[in-house]
DNA sequence: AAATACCCTTAATATATCTTAAGGGTTCAG
DNA sequence: CTGAACCCTTAAGATATATTAAGGGTATTT
């Protein structure tokens, strides 16, 4: 029965991975072989602060959330992960060096992780994951733009909006600190922004 | 003579192409034939908002920025792309959808473009530009999600000296008018933040 | 089921940043 | 070479956001 449900959820990477460019079973069966299914308790990390990150991992179920803390001790969200996004500390993941960041499970979950010498060994062996990769890689560099743009442009308000309207998914089952957090403001100012809007309608 | 000066701005790009992944001689021919040159005035563009992304942009010399502007008709800058970087709307590029971002020279420039289709003919007949370009592509996502981490968590004087701090270069050649947009703070409040940490001295 | 930790809100006060306005210096285009 | 456009700075007043403190609600852990 776990084997059946690993099954499944390796289906769920599969049809992922195959969306851009189509997996052959030769394929298919490494993308099996070199991915590990993980179950992660909520509040269990994947990476600390100062770990070199050692896997790419997709998420099959549950929620991460991969933060910064600072010297007065606060956290800032980076990257929400939830079902079928990928989350991974790249800077150390291929500086193979110490990180700065956290990747922490908000709800339960469950994940598929491959390794830096078995993805490269992928890379090497079957280029198509090249091409996998790289258009994982550019949807969440334009993401990340996007994001960029909003935070140099808009005001509190403004991309609180633009967050649910966005990943109204997300907005739904994240608690407003974690939302503030991401969005780079209070908790309490959130609250303020919240009751603003309310009254707006 | 141009011819020439051709020749040496190709070296320069294939040194930075074979940085990671060294190319053969088949592959460095095709580089050659597929990257186009074009020299850019001061104030000229490569790209306007509407316009569709139709090239990878290699910078042999001179700057860019690449800036959104918003409803009151202020410039966002995005990004910045001086000698040796890569500039593009990838976000249009890929979907070969009309963008939303400026791209325009601020210092004259030359450069090297492929198209598209040339692209995805590198990409389909020689596997390994597909590891140069994700690679290219994970090194510009790990500096956004540096900036993104500046933005929520960073006072503007805090990410005014990480700028000057991590792009000397660039710091004393761009107007600080154009450094404030980058940052997403008014040039008059920079100009105050730079007298603050003048006396701090 | 109690205890604890977390979450959301409110409000008063403090700080960061923007807006507007103005003047002088520099660079660029005609 | 000269006017126009751009750039940098200053400062006063306005607005956005942070901080602190407090109370009540909800979920998690014991």
């Amino acid at each position: 029965m776990a084997l059946h449900e690993e099954a499944k959820h390796k289906e769920l990477l599969l049809a992922h991975m195959s969306a851009a460019f189509p997996l052959q079973e030769k394929e298919i069966k490494e993308l099996f072989l070199l991915f590990t299914e993980r179950k992660v308790k909520r509040r269990g990390f994947i990476l600390h602060q100062g770990d070199i990150c050692k896997h790419f991992t997709f998420v099959v179920s549950g929620c991460f959330k991969m933060y910064a803390i600072d010297q007065a001790g606060k956290e800032h969200n980076l990257e929400f992960a939830a079902e079928n996004e990928w989350v991974s500390d790249l800077s150390s993941f291929y500086s193979e060096k110490p990180g700065s960041v956290y990747i922490e499970a908000i709800e339960p979950a469950v994940i598929l992780q491959i390794t830096r010498p078995d993805l490269i060994y992928l890379y090497a062996n079957y280029p198509k994951f090249n091409s996998t990769f790289r258009i994982i890689i550019e949807r969440k560099y334009i993401e990340l733009q996007n994001r960029v743009l909003q935070n140099i442009s808009a005001t509190a308000e403004e991309r609180y909006v633009n967050f649910i309207t966005q990943y109204p998914a997300l907005a739904s089952r994240l608690p407003n600190t974690q939302i503030a957090s991401y969005l780079g403001i209070t908790s309490e100012f959130l609250s303020k922004v919240r009751k603003d809007l309310a009254h707006k309608r």
